[in-house]
DNA sequence: CACCTTCCCTAGTGATCGTTACAGAAAGGG
DNA sequence: CCCTTTCTGTAACGATCACTAGGGAAGGTG
């Protein structure tokens, strides 16, 4: 049921301004954006912001979904096409550098960096994203372990000592990134990071 | 010449102050710590503390040196009293793990940490940081190129990607420290890490 | 004792924080 | 046309931000 809209229409493009707001807190992270930053970045009054995006806990709740669906899905693409976990990772890490690097983003990852700093009153941000980093390294540790179980890396790999190693180089990249690196230079990182991996069988 | 102290005397310890500011700065970092909430912590008002230590960016730098010379100087001894690189990394490792999970302190490093997200107008705290970051992995750097100048590392090493790597993992630990990981986790990390590493000659 | 220096406490500065009340503007439905 | 609905801009809310003026308190010095 398509119900016809009513009311006066709003004057800006949701997503523009979403893609704006996203840009926002990926480069300075949540505590640090005010409203004033964004209403500013995404060319609307406060008013609007707000009936469009409910408060800014919302608002950056649905940025973070926003990120993960346009800039961060190449790490589930990775584990999902790759046919073992080893080139999975390494694809991961590769890409990695080049997304960490893009000239035309802010530099390292949004869920990474974004609520590092946080309040005591924005704790439940900082939990979030938390939680999602833990989920993406419990993805890597489930890939390995099935892996070891297959043959495919030996039996005394430790799946859960790979996968955070290869978590902390992840983040670490990240904040290389921010820190000034260059592509070249990440993806020479993540060649180093490949080394500690063992061979496939 | 020591000039006798005239007027009232402090009526709190100095040292124990900047302590509790380091810890508030460490665990939540620069933006995101107020005032208020440093006067409560070290127990005393406003103007004592402007008194003491300058304005919040004065006491900052004050803390940054604090930690440094208490919690962040085991890399120093270490490339110090090692013989070589390889030896020296691997101690930093296994001291980070360690000190990055110490349960008497906030987690991670706060060098780190402490000014990732930041609002434009701390951005010259934002840059110290990545300073010190950045020399410390020059630092790595040297220290790689003068094993492989010795040939005490192999020739083909890349002192730059290893040092990168090297510090990226160390970034990475501080982030996975604050995200939950264990003492035994982190040092698990650090081994697979030094996987990656060229034997020695 | 009075004096001088320095510190602490109260209270407040203007600015900015996230958020919203309210009134006018712009659309569709009658 | 008027009415309803929804959005927009102004302007403000109380709270908190970093920071400080001013008066009284507490020490050493004469």
């Amino acid at each position: 049921m398509v119900t016809k809209q009513r009311g006066r229409p709003r004057s800006f493009d949701r997503e523009e301004a979403l893609e704006q707001a996203m840009l926002l807190f990926w480069a300075h992270g949540y505590d640090a954006t005010s409203i004033a930053d964004l209403t500013r970045a995404m060319g609307i009054g406060a008013p609007s912001l707000y009936a469009a995006f409910g408060d800014k806990r919302t608002l950056f709740d649905e940025v973070v979904d926003h990120h993960r669906a346009r800039y961060g899905e190449f790490m589930a693409r990775a584990m999902e096409e790759e046919p073992t976990a080893r080139r999975a990772i390494e694809r991961i890490l590769r890409e990695a550098a080049a997304a960490y690097t893009d000239p035309a983003r802010p530099r390292g990852c949004l869920v990474i960096t974004a609520a590092t700093n946080c309040a005591p009153g924005s704790a439940e941000v900082e939990e979030r994203l938390r939680g999602l980093r833990n989920t993406n390294i419990r993805a890597f540790q489930a890939m390995i372990e099935a892996d070891v179980a297959a043959g495919v890396l030996p039996a005394g790999t430790g799946p859960r000592r790979l996968a955070q190693f290869t978590g902390a180089v992840i983040q670490g990249m990240s904040q290389q990134a921010r820190d000034g690196a260059t592509r070249a230079e990440l993806e020479a990182v993540a060649e180093a990071a490949m080394l500690a991996w063992p061979q496939e069988a």
